[in-house]
DNA sequence: GTCTATAGCACGATAGAC
DNA sequence: GTCTATCGTGCTATAGAC
């Protein structure tokens, strides 16, 4: 048995990855630990050698998909990451849809309230990151940009939430035109 | 026995309300027939003679949760109903703490995409009757209204269902602070 | 219409072989 | 460390007595 403790590292990390895929899209409730080994190309018994519990491997999952997310929008950018184009992209169809980015800020809103303290920790701190990149480049004055920076977050979570939620499809399509208009007002257009 | 279908009405209405109450507290995965049916004064075994299925009861709920968050908040704020008024009692420490009011819009965001057809249904109507609400009073370009009172909409559902998911108490309280001004922004201070 | 009882299933977590 | 097998539990939905 050649197998050393790097190998560990890697199912853990395959285990994450799928676990941070399928939590976004599903939600906690919805993904089973079968489900989540399977992804990893593992069974149900191997879990319990890297996660205590369902709840720390969920409380994990919303950083791991939160760099996910983060990396698949840098990916899609390429060099040009003005706010502008970020925002663009965050509030867009392509990210209603599901098909390529997913943001567990997003897609989690609801779910988080219902877990215990490590999970709104792990939330709470992905949030916070993500108003720290909107509030760059923006006023001079730290308070204030940090409040227009928290209200544009708003926007951007709340609006690509309530896009997903409801199913009359020109109605999305407005709201998320609003949003970026919102987000981006003030701004050079 | 003297019961006739008045008195089916009024189980189905009790069994109406502690849904309403339930899935909007806790989701709809972590409310069981069980407790719903327990909650109206019945059993388990007379569910199904009001409702076909747990995801139907769910659908009708949510109109029943915003009927009566609706009511909850005409209560508290009397004969003043000005659009402030309105919006500081929804964005309020009160709504957060879920201890009065609480709007299934907020509330179930996420759990709306994981449902059927139906739920979706129900959620975006009760989304448009908060939104047209909003927009009442304001500009005189219908559409221009209609777009302003979208983004307040999302100021206030997305600020109120993030300001529950964080459990920094601080942020929370600044981040509401942002979204009232945010929506009350151009009003009368 | 409401009750009790139960079928049928899915899931989280654990035990023990290798 | 990963596997198979299983325990215990909770849930939706149905069946049948009253």
């Amino acid at each position: 048995m050649p197998w050393g403790p790097e190998q560990k590292q890697q199912s853990r990390e395959r285990i994450l990855n799928s676990a941070a895929k399928l939590f976004t899209q599903h939600g906690f409730d919805h993904v089973g630990i079968n489900e989540v080994m399977a992804d990893a190309g593992m069974t149900r018994g191997a879990f319990y050698a890297h996660f205590s519990s369902k709840a720390e491997l969920y409380a994990e999952s919303i950083a791991t998909a939160a760099k996910a997310a983060h990396l698949k929008a840098i990916e899609a950018l390429g060099s040009d990451a003005s706010l502008q184009r970020v925002v663009k992209g965050y509030l867009s169809e392509e990210h209603r849809s599901g098909a390529q980015i997913n943001c567990p800020l997003a897609l989690l809103i609801t779910d988080i309230g219902q877990r215990d303290d490590k999970v709104r920790e792990a939330y709470t701190r992905v949030f916070k990151g993500f108003v720290n990149l909107i509030a760059q480049g923006g006023d001079a004055d730290a308070d204030e940009a940090h409040r227009q920076a928290l209200q544009k977050a708003v926007l951007m979570v709340g609006g690509m939430a309530i896009s997903r939620a409801i199913n009359d499809e020109e109605l999305a399509a407005t709201l998320l035109d609003v949003c970026r208009n919102g987000v981006l007002d003030g701004q050079e257009a």
